[in-house]
DNA sequence: TAATCACTTGCTTGTTGACAACAAGTTTCT
DNA sequence: AGAAACTTGTTGTCAACAAGCAAGTGATTA
């Protein structure tokens, strides 16, 4: 069940310092990624953590400090394998283009790594809790999906593709806080909602209302 | 500091069973709202919500069997709050008209509860997690919140307000996934979000999305 | 009507097991 | 030998439960 018990390499050779932390942090991580999906972040332990990583009850505290300091790692490290997909998808597209094509890529995100996709977004929630100690962490990712589509938006208004009157801030703010809820809402309750259509109709959604109509 | 501890009536009189519960009940669930706005869900106990309260350590799991079962309460009674405003605004309003008005009255709501909204808010997020004792609350309230909106749009449709092709469901999701998802933003980091504004251009962009353009 | 008594319900205190956090130790690399 | 990875011992806090105490309730009797 647990990945990989044996902090040694597989020609039996020993590992080096570097090799041995690398391999239990991610051996921790992809443990509380699995713990967290089946028992929530509340119910996980450390020592749960550590052992069905293959380690003691205690090197999760040791490594990362506290509860917190781990899921703070946890967060950080699905988010990068989301901007991968994020960056592979837009490129260096602008304006509505990127828009729908960060859409696809948010469904081909949750589509091919749903585990992932749940964690990350169960950890956003643990985020919200006043004095949460790794609330900066989505804080700064949230503000900065934000500022990157505000980015979009005003390059799609340079070209003329965007209507004039639009105001970058609140349209970024609007579409992330659509993926936000969006992913809420499919976690808590996945038959409520379709996510491929209602993604579809955002697309469609962001055409009507950003659109330049000024032509004749 | 805590809210009138003597269980005894302003006349001095002693008080029924049923105007003991409710008193303590009150005094326990607004405790909670305090504290959970201070410190969190994980973090406040319920020996801090009993006393705060000004009764025992033990009342409070005593009178709601445990944590998640306290926090159960909160979010319904807050959720009663909010659907009291919502109520009032909305009426018996439909189509774009009672999106729109729906969208004013939630602000109004987080304008004149901030506390009430951001422990929802709060609380809608520990629902995220497996085995979150009251996600089904959450659930429930999310899924008739997407109703009543979708209600909304087949009305507007059926006078021709609203663009015949539109598709409720849809828009409900997105609708209910921009509340949701928007509060979160707020939460989190308030000065990142203008609410009023967002909340102005959705109400542009329902208008602009939604109408029935085949008028000449 | 008023007094009393058996019962019910609200509330408190004692206790237990689980857990995060830390400190001190042991093993593995360099 | 020294440093770094890792484990084990320990402590204080907390949720949950159980047993007990106190206040309210309602029927019976006079």
């Amino acid at each position: 069940m647990s990945t990989d018990p044996q902090p040694v390499a597989e020609n039996g050779q020993s590992l080096t310092q570097a090799e041995r932390t690398a391999i239990s942090d991610k051996a921790m991580i992809d443990a509380a990624i699995e713990l967290i999906l089946e028992h929530g972040t509340d119910k996980t332990t450390l020592q749960a953590i550590g052992e069905k990583a293959g380690y003691s009850r205690g090197l999760a505290t040791y490594r990362f400090g506290s509860k917190a300091g781990l899921y703070d790692e946890v967060c950080k490290s699905i988010s990068r394998r989301w901007l991968g997909y994020l960056k592979e998808g837009v490129g260096d597209k602008s304006g509505i283009d990127a828009m729908c094509t960060a859409l696809d890529s948010f469904f081909q995100f949750v589509s091919d790594s749903p585990r992932d996709a749940r964690v990350l977004q169960i950890l956003y929630c643990g985020a919200a809790s006043p004095r949460s100690e790794y609330r900066q962490t989505s804080v700064n990712i949230h503000r900065r999906q934000q500022d990157d589509v505000a980015d979009w938006v005003r390059a799609g208004m340079k070209t003329g593709e965007i209507r004039k009157n639009a105001d970058p801030k609140s349209i970024a703010a609007h579409y992330i806080a659509y993926i936000s809820g969006m992913t809420y809402l499919w976690l808590i309750d996945p038959k409520s909602v379709d996510f491929r259509k209602a993604n579809e109709d955002m697309k469609e959604h962001l055409k009507l209302s950003l659109e330049n109509r000024t032509a004749t």
